[in-house]
DNA sequence: ACGTGATTGTGATAAAATTAACAAGCTATT
DNA sequence: AATAGCTTGTTAATTTTATCACAATCACGT
């Protein structure tokens, strides 16, 4: 089965596609558990609340994936999605700031499971460094440039409380990332140019809150 | 100070605007917490890394804030943006799952600070059942109707793992739950027209693997 | 091999969001 | 009080995103 997918650049897509891929992504796994060997863009887009015409220009953006009239192979679709998604590979990745956020992140079962693999906590607090978890060791930040050498990371993850994240993202950036995923309530300014991804749980909640005031009834 | 603000119906305000209104009403709280009196849009959009027009534009939906030539009160702006997103009054929440992403939630400073509190915990788990954390007793679940209703909670917070988010959020919804935010890797489908947002730390994690895959230099 | 029913891929259209542009209005200064 | 200098609020233009609509294409039964 060759389909035309050639010579695309994936760089291009808008990031509102890029998520709504990933939610693909996750609607397939699901149908391939079930052993699900077929799907139609109707079917599938209803499994993720979108409209089928948008699944299928969403999918444009990266090639042609299915045959017409039959749909889609799940199988190959979500090999197809995870190639573009960045998902055939693994990743390492470093998290600072090992408090309650870094704990739970660390323990995600989702993350691993994806493919993503921890090989550095750093923390500022004496009593954590030298503590091992999970087997990775503890560090205090001068050591960060030496692991992501050694262990070829790309991801750094801000689990910080408060204003240290901008000094943090200055450290990681020396050291050679290139992608941060930031949960620390600060807008970071690189000092080069990188990827950066921001969850901020406060923004999330106060959308509720917003809601809960004005849509009363 | 008196402006038109009049009448307004907030409840139409896109979703992308009250984020960013969110993140204005953060740079404000900075300001004031520096001493700052007075801010123009083109700082203040500044802080933020918005445009200035989108700012004006973003706070056109809300009424008049500033004075033409002079610029904007910080407090005042602040104030009437902390009405908007609904952060002037106290909120109750309920959370279901007690692993470590609902500890971490708890825990997480800034929540608390901007006014939600905890009046209930679930978890399914025997040994947890029981435990008091932070003044909060973790329940099984058959007793959320009665805290939602004893202390009016409106915000339910799933945390719990993989699937069993559908029959939390069910349960929420009966106990009168108005608006949830979930970190369930799921797709929630509400019996009834409620608020729902969504954290999924796998998604953001894997627009960084995108990056990583097809940004190379 | 031909027609039928189904479903994709895509060009056209509509809607939403962002950016630009500028008149209206305030302040300060002389 | 008139002018100069800013900055807002708002309308218009642009860009981006979402939806529609349908021709192109395939599978399958006859």
């Amino acid at each position: 089965m060759v389909k035309k997918n050639d010579n695309r650049d994936f760089s291009q897509i808008p990031r509102v596609v890029i998520k709504r891929l990933f939610k693909y992504h996750s609607a397939l796994e699901n149908l391939l558990s079930k052993g699900t060997v077929k799907v139609s863009s109707k079917s599938l887009s209803a499994d993720v609340h979108v409209k089928a015409s948008q699944l299928r220009k969403d999918l444009a953006y990266c090639g042609e994936f299915g045959t017409r009239g039959k749909g889609y192979d799940v199988k190959y679709l979500n090999g197809k999605l995870a190639e573009i998604l960045g998902l055939h590979t693994e990743w390492n990745y470093i998290l600072a700031g090992f408090g309650h956020v870094g704990h739970a992140f660390v323990c995600y079962e989702g993350i691993f499971r994806k493919g993503f693999n921890v090989k550095g906590i750093f923390d500022i607090d004496e009593k954590k460094i030298g503590q091992v978890f999970r087997g990775i060791e503890i560090c205090d930040i001068s050591k960060m440039p030496e692991i992501v050498r050694e262990h070829n990371v790309q991801i750094g993850v801000i689990t910080v409380p408060f204003d240290s994240g901008q000094s943090v993202c200055d450290k990681m950036i020396e050291a050679g990332i290139t992608a941060i995923l930031n949960f620390a309530p600060v807008l970071l300014k690189p000092k080069k140019s990188i990827f950066i991804e921001r969850i901020d749980i406060s923004r999330e909640l106060v959308t509720l809150s917003h809601y809960l005031s004005h849509h009363k009834e």
